[in-house]
DNA sequence: CAGTGTGGCGCG
DNA sequence: AAAGCGCGCCACACTG
């Protein structure tokens, strides 16, 4: 087991003396804050307050546990992991107790009803713990889950900051927004976290993850979660190499050169008078939609939108320079010099990425666009010298994971070994690899019309079961209920809008109206529902993938620690100097820099972490996760 | 004038 | 004409 969550660790020798403890057991410490400045390390299984120091002492008082292995228990890792980071301090695990309760918050796993002690209120959960809205949930997205038959008592639903600022949480009512998201109350009541407030809260929840219907699975969804809260720091640290002088050529091939501030690039201008002429509207903005499309009808190209797709249809002189101009505008804004100038510093790109930022588990950034990085600068991506990139995405990941997830062979089996459309198409099940992608694509969209809605019934006649999870997860929502991933990750329920939506459809006087928009909503939802435990499983996937990267990654580092083959990467930081590091993570995709003399093991380290987060997730379910691996200078010569 | 909403487009 | 999910960011347009 690569994952640090599953694999015991055995104390270090010279440790048994701290306290009498199994030897299978793993240490943890909690992190937390005894008063401004200071910094307190807890032994919770003790009782013992192991060290404290100012909060410049923090990295050195972590690296005198390390080598024990411990599990470090802290309220938020985007708050301790960067000041570790910094210092040249690594760790190899931590729980991140606020993603935990965000996931725990709403795991309708957690039986409270079977305990005659409900959960202790939280200081850290920013809402109730609702833990049984919908016991047929679970049924509903993970095969053989049996539905807890759970009614959350009141003692439950107390608010759990005593905080006049959270009333919205008092009501009890369902919390909307973002997962993860912390108010600012409650970003304060974090940062004043105690030591022995951390364990509490740890202790917590881990009374509800051992009460939930499957605790195997919440145990390695928290441990994914708090893993990838880790290596989000990590990726930040290490930051994406980056070659400016790359990019800028990029930028001066496709815009001319850098104009003066205020000004437009000599392309976007060329190009901008081509479609001012053509259009005869001499005084166009093109950067004004409300213009742009009321010029574009005074000439008679009947659109209703100025955009792409649409443009795209029209055989018009004027479409062809607007298109162009249109990419060069978006490339300058999205990611031209200033970009460059704010975003890469010292030869490093780093975004600020928010781990469990999204509803479905996926991360999300703040700041740099990480996730939207255009193919066209991805060859600014350039491992420093004698150092490497092993670019790895899984190929065909949804689709797999709906295949294991329902248990459906024959889908599992037109994706083994090969490209999954492929398969499709020499199952008979359709002619072409287009109209698979299309088909499968539409089933776990929630695709009704056109192309992708005919081809449904053959798909669902070929897979019905995974047909019948994504239908049953869309049902599901439709109702307003929720639905769980593979591990335990719940979706939000719908808005308090959509219900009263809902409401209104069903009283006497409703109008027509009101039944359709009541229909429509709840089909949105039943599609939102649909694609959460495709795409919330593959997170889960992703994650752990990560998560036995991050730790073969470590071991090879350790011996290259000895070596000075290559220089180092300093720009890395202290950590990742002279090791290979994670540097980029988009959902399905990986990047790995790394010392040149090591970068076929790091691509073996790689594939066999795909294996094995198959196999954590779906046993001996005969699914395989085929990557497309290349090891490259840069970015831009992966080949797709 | 700042704050908010929307269209458009980049990524998976 | 966006059929079909999840995001973030930019510029423009509108609101108060």
């Amino acid at each position: 087991m690569l994952l640090p969550s599953t694999r015991e660790s055995l104390p270090h020798p010279s440790d048994t003396h701290v306290r009498g403890r199994r030897d299978n057991e793993t240490v943890r410490i909690t992190v937390g804050d005894l008063e401004p400045g200071r910094v307190g390390l807890f032994d919770p299984d003790a009782g013992t307050l192991l060290a404290e120091g100012r909060l410049a002492e923090f990295p050195s008082l972590v690296a005198l546990f390390e080598h024990m292995r411990p599990r470090w228990v802290w309220s938020d890792t985007r708050r301790w992991a960067p000041l570790l980071l910094t210092a040249g301090v690594r760790i190899e695990r931590c729980s991140d107790l606020r993603l935990s309760a965000a996931i725990l918050e709403w795991s309708t796993d957690a039986d409270t009803s079977r305990t005659e002690h409900p959960p202790r209120p939280s200081w850290l959960a920013p809402g109730p713990a609702e833990l049984a809205l919908d016991a047929t949930h679970a049924a509903a997205s993970i095969p053989g889950a049996a539905a807890a038959p759970a009614t959350a008592s009141s003692a439950d639903r107390v608010a759990l900051f005593e905080l006049d600022e959270l009333d919205d949480v008092a009501d009890g009512g369902p919390r909307e927004g973002r997962i993860g998201e912390a108010s600012g109350a409650a970003s304060d009541a974090l940062g004043r976290a105690t030591p022995h407030q951390v364990a509490d809260e740890h202790d917590r929840q881990l009374a509800i993850v051992a009460r939930s219907a499957r605790p195997p699975r919440l145990r390695l969804l928290l441990a994914a979660e708090s893993a990838g809260a880790l290596i989000g720091a990590e990726l930040t640290a290490a930051g994406v190499p980056w070659d400016s002088a790359t990019h800028d050529r990029v930028l001066t091939d496709a815009l001319g050169p850098r104009p003066r501030p205020g000004a437009k690039p000599a392309r976007m201008e060329e190009l901008a008078a081509h479609v001012r002429i053509e259009l005869a509207a001499p005084t166009l903005n093109l950067d004004s939609q409300v213009e742009l499309l009321r010029a574009l009808r005074a000439a008679g190209i009947r659109v209703d939108s100025t955009a792409r797709w649409e443009l795209r249809e029209h055989d018009h002189p004027a479409i062809t320079p607007l298109l162009a101009y249109k990419r060069l505008a978006r490339l300058l804004s999205a990611n031209g010099w200033g970009w460059l100038e704010t975003w890469v510093i010292g030869g490093r790109f780093r975004p600020d990425y928010v781990p469990g930022g999204t509803a479905t588990g996926r991360w999300a950034t703040s700041g740099g666009g990480a996730l939207q990085l255009p193919k066209q600068v991805r060859t600014a991506v350039v491992a420093d010298p004698g150092w490497q990139l092993v670019v790895a995405d899984a190929a065909q990941l949804e689709p797999r994971v709906l295949a294991a997830m329902a248990g459906d062979l024959r889908m599992a089996e037109a994706a083994r070994g090969r490209d999954i459309y492929q398969g499709i198409v020499d199952a008979g099940v359709v002619a072409t690899r287009g109209e698979a992608k299309i088909a499968l694509l539409g089933a776990m969209y929630g695709a009704t019309t056109g192309e992708s809605g005919r081809l449904l019934p053959r798909l669902a006649r070929a897979f019905p079961a995974a047909m019948a999870l994504v239908d049953r997860a869309a049902a599901t929502g439709e109702r307003g209920a929720r639905v769980t991933t593979l591990l335990g990750r719940s979706s939000p329920l719908p808005p308090a809008s959509w219900r009263a939506t809902q409401a209104r459809a069903t009283e006497p006087d409703a109008t027509a109206q009101d039944e359709r928009r009541a229909r429509s909503s709840a089909r949105d939802w039943g599609r939102f529902t649909r694609n959460f435990v495709v795409q919330g499983t593959a997170a889960e996937w992703a994650l752990c993938w990560m998560a036995g990267v991050r730790a073969r990654l470590a071991r090879l580092g350790e011996l290259e620690d000895q070596s000075d083959a290559s220089p180092p990467a300093t720009a890395a930081g202290p950590v990742f100097a002279r090791r290979p590091h994670l540097v980029y993570y988009l959902h399905d995709e990986i990047i790995v820099h790394t010392p040149a003399e090591l970068a076929d093991e790091v691509a073996v380290a790689v594939r066999e972490s795909a294996a094995d987060a198959g196999r954590l997730l779906f046993g001996e379910f005969p699914v395989d996760f085929p990557l497309d691996l290349s090891v490259v200078q840069s970015y831009g010569d992966t080949g797709d």
